[in-house]
DNA sequence: ATAGGGTTAG
């Protein structure tokens, strides 16, 4: 039986209030609160005198929920809600300062469930019209579940005229949910914008492929902001994003104007910042400088070495590619997802088979990272490439999931690169059942048929193209190289 | 202030 606490609530709460700044360290109290049972009900106590406050549950929430952001963290990001089921047992009322930590929770860990099941609690509660709780929950809807229908319930429900934060919650639940008209029009009627506003479109726009527009709006903000005003990490971050992703010389111009601000106003350089600059540079070719943005990014993260091994791998240097994922990690850091994509695109561009097969075999055996749709393209087309369109097949009857037309796309390629007519010719039927509107893939297989002299079958493709009422897709030429076509 | 809104790699 365990002995009554000792401990006084109100020294408790001073403990925490304390070390509030600093999360690990509240980690580190909360597993001594836990094993030394001072969260626990004291029994000694009356009824009423027992009820532990919501305090110490808070903060304990609130840190497990800034250092599940952080890298190599030990705590996922439900850690609060576990907190809460806790916290319920032990007898302590949830508040109002419960709930905006325990929704965010809900959404970093993308259970539409829990948030939707904490909006149930607020309104038992009586804490739904708080003004934090309501942004939060419009932010939570925003991320999870059916964004734009809930997200707006909550912002058209709320008392009095909504705030700052919770018209930019909407802003962003509208742009998630891929309604960027529904997003422009509600910006330009918002009665005041602030920089979180004006970076929440930018990257809203650029997200949903719309990186023209996205620089566009930007060059709104330096407009509409007074002169003077630093830019913000977030805002530049964005901005970035959208140059990276804008084609041609617009978008690398744009991108070197946002990169000399950052030079002129000496910002520092971090992690994020820096990998959106590597990204930036890398994805327009300029390797040398994407290199320099590399060296000068003081706190490298994996994403960091992922948008430069990516660029690398994309602009035909894969021998750098692949030493510097050998330098990553003799400094420590842990391959991830796109880290090993990265790396089997190299090795498949350099036909280095063996060597991707590896990875391959390492990613999932000894890293523990599930294959993505993408990583089977890159190894069907890394056995295509080299010949070996058998294992590749295997390679696709051994996934999780049905393949996709890129999967089957790089199994064609390799068919065509080893004449390999039967086989291309079933993929093809697979192909344009799957994507019937995609014109490059009737014209790939009308150049199987023509290629392996069947003239006829050549022209009735053609035919079947003009039936179906499929026309060139406008801005793509097919050009033959080596026996080989490319978009 | 014990709480809310925006950010990177495919």
């Amino acid at each position: 039986m365990r002995r009554a606490s000792p401990y006084s609530y109100a020294a408790l709460e001073r403990l925490l209030r304390e070390h509030f700044p600093f999360p690990r360290r509240l980690l580190q109290l909360h597993a001594l609160l836990l094993t030394s049972g001072a969260l626990l009900p004291d029994p000694e106590r009356s009824a009423a005198a027992t009820a532990i406050t919501a305090f110490p549950y808070n903060c304990l929430a609130h840190a497990h929920l800034r250092l599940s952001a952080a890298p190599s963290s030990s705590s996922p990001p439900s850690a609060p809600l576990r907190l809460f089921s806790a916290m319920l047992t032990a007898g302590a009322r949830p508040n109002c300062h419960s709930f905006p930590t325990l929704l965010k929770s809900a959404s970093a860990s993308g259970s539409a469930s829990a948030a939707a099941a904490l909006h149930a609690q607020c309104l038992r509660r009586g804490l739904a019209a708080d003004r934090f709780i309501a942004c939060s929950l419009v932010s939570a809807y925003g991320r999870t579940g059916h964004p734009s229908r809930d997200a707006r319930k909550v912002f058209d429900e709320m008392e009095g005229s909504p705030d700052l934060a919770a018209c930019n919650a909407l802003l962003d639940a509208l742009c998630l949910a891929g309604d960027l008209e529904a997003a422009g029009t509600f910006f330009e009627r918002m009665a005041a914008r602030d920089a979180v506003s004006w970076t929440t479109l930018v990257s809203g726009l650029s997200r949903g492929g719309r990186h023209r527009c996205a620089l566009e709006v930007f060059r709104g903000f330096l407009l509409d902001s007074s002169m003077g005003r630093r830019l913000e990490e977030a805002t530049l971050v964005s901005v970035l994003s959208a140059c990276a992703n804008l084609g041609g010389a617009e978008g690398l111009a744009a991108g070197m104007a946002v990169h000399a601000y950052m030079v002129c106003h000496e910002v520092e350089l971090t992690a994020f910042l820096g990998t959106a600059l590597v990204d930036m540079y890398g994805k327009h070719g300029r390797l040398g400088c994407c290199r320099s943005a590399f060296d000068a990014a003081h706190d490298k993260k994996v994403c960091t070495w992922n948008a430069l091994l990516s660029a690398l791998a994309n602009h035909g240097m894969e021998t750098e590619a692949l030493v510097k994922f050998e330098m990553m990690r003799a400094e420590g850091f842990l391959p991830n997802q796109i880290t090993f994509l990265a790396m089997l695109t190299a090795c498949a561009r350099a036909g280095l088979v063996e060597v991707g097969l590896y990875w391959f075999e390492a990613m999932v055996a000894e890293y523990r990272v599930t294959p993505l749709m993408v990583h089977y393209g890159c190894v069907v087309d890394l056995l295509g490439r080299a010949g070996r369109s058998v294992e590749a097949v295997q390679v696709i009857e051994r996934m999780p999931f049905a393949p996709d037309a890129s999967v089957w796309g790089a199994l064609l390629t390799a068919c065509k690169l080893h004449g390999n007519v039967l086989l291309a010719l079933e993929i093809g039927q697979k192909l344009m059942a799957l994507e019937p509107q995609q014109s490059g893939r009737y014209v790939t297989i009308r150049n199987v048929y023509l290629e392996d002299g069947n003239w006829q079958a050549g022209m009735r493709m053609g035919e079947v193209m003009q039936e179906a009422g499929i026309k060139k897709t406008v801005g793509q030429s097919s050009v033959v190289l080596h026996g080989s076509s490319s978009p």
